[in-house]
DNA sequence: GCGCGATAATTGCTTGTGCAATCATAATAT
DNA sequence: ATATTATGATTGCACAAGCAATTATCGCGC
C-alpha cells in the first residue's frame, strides 16, 4: 500500500514538474511534445491516428483534438491514407521537427534530473522491469473494457506511410 | 528512457483500470474514495482543507469542488475551524464511513491484483523505495514553484479537530 | 454484387482540474 | 493601535480529456 501511494505521488509530482519546466522553457505542453517525439521516431515521420493515440496514451478523441491543436500551430499536418479512405496520417512538419529538436535537450535534461539521476542504475532498471511487468499483467478482460487503450501494439490497415 | 515510458504507461493503465472497477462496483470515483480514506484515517475523521489537498494530491481549488461534491452526497461535511476563522475542516460522516467500508474491500482487491500481486515482495519494496526517493529528490526550488503541492507535510494553524 | 458487421476517425457533451485573482482573516512589524 | 504582509479557502475562467453517439468506409459472407 505504501508502494501504491508512493507510485501515485511520484507520478503527480514528477509529471507536474516536467510539464512546468517544458512549458517554461519552450511553451510546449508535455502531451504535444510527446506527439512530436512519437512522430519523429516513426518511419516517415507519420503515424495513423489510432497508433499515435496508443503511443501517447490518449483516447482517440483526445488525440483528434490534440492533433488539431498541433496542426493549427503548424507542427503537424493530417494527410489522408491512400489505401484506406477512412484513415488519416498525422505527419510531423519541418517546423515540428525544429521545435522538437529545440525542446528535446531541455526536456531530456528534466527527465534525467528528476527521474533518472536520483536513482542508481540498478534501481532504474529494476523499476523499468517492474513497471513493464505491471502493464503486461493487466488481464485481457480489463484491457478490453478500456475503450481506447491498447496494451499490445495493434497493426493498422493501410500500412506505413509513403511520402 | 524506457523506464520513464514504462512509468507513464503503467500509471495510466493501472489508474484507469482501478477507476473503472471502483465505479463499476460502487459508483465511486477514485478521487472521492481517496478523500474518504484520508479522512477516515485522520484523527477525528477530520482534516483541514489544505492538509487534505496535499494528501489526495490535488490542487486546493480542485479539492474545494471535490469536497463540495462529496458534501452534496452526504459523505462529508464542512465545519468551520473554531481557532481560525479562515479555516475549515472536512469531516467524514457516518454515511461516508459506511460507503468507504463498503467499497474498501473491492478496491483493495483491485490494487492487489493489478499492482501488488504481479510483483514479488522484494520488487514491490524496491519500487516503494525508489519512488519515495524520487519524490524527495525533487529540489526545493521546483517544489516552491508548484503552487499547490507540498512535499513535506505542512502543519496547519488551528491544530487538530475536537468534535 | 449486396447487405451487414467491424473499423477509423470525428463530434457533442459533460466533467474534473489547474491557474490566477479574490476575499476574509490572522500574524507581524512599526 | 494600525498598517502591512501572509495565509486559508473559494470563485471565475479556460481547457483538456473521456465517453457515447455518429459518419464514412472497408471487408466478409452469401
Amino acid at each position: 500500500m505504501a508502494a501504491w501511494r508512493a507510485f501515485l505521488k511520484a507520478h503527480t509530482v514528477i509529471t507536474r514538474v516536467l510539464e512546468r519546466e517544458l512549458i517554461a522553457s519552450h511553451q510546449l505542453p508535455l502531451a504535444e511534445y510527446d506527439v512530436l517525439v512519437q512522430l519523429h521516431e516513426a518511419e516517415g515521420g507519420a503515424l495513423r491516428m489510432a497508433q499515435l493515440a496508443d503511443r501517447v496514451l490518449l483516447s482517440r478523441s483526445g488525440l483528434t483534438r490534440l492533433v488539431e491543436r498541433l496542426e493549427r500551430g503548424g507542427l503537424v499536418l493530417r494527410q489522408a491514407c491512400p489505401s484506406d479512405a477512412r484513415g488519416f496520417f498525422a505527419v510531423i512538419t519541418d517546423l515540428g521537427r525544429a521545435r522538437l529538436e529545440e525542446a528535446a535537450p531541455d526536456h531530456l535534461g528534466s527527465v534525467s534530473s528528476h527521474f533518472t539521476k536520483p536513482l542508481q542504475d540498478e534501481q532504474l532498471e529494476a523499476l523499468r522491469v517492474a513497471l513493464e511487468q505491471l502493464v503486461s499483467a493487466v488481464p485481457a478482460e480489463c484491457a478490453a473494457s478500456l475503450p481506447d487503450l491498447d496494451l499490445e501494439e495493434t497493426p493498422v490497415a493501410g500500412g506505413n506511410f509513403i511520402p
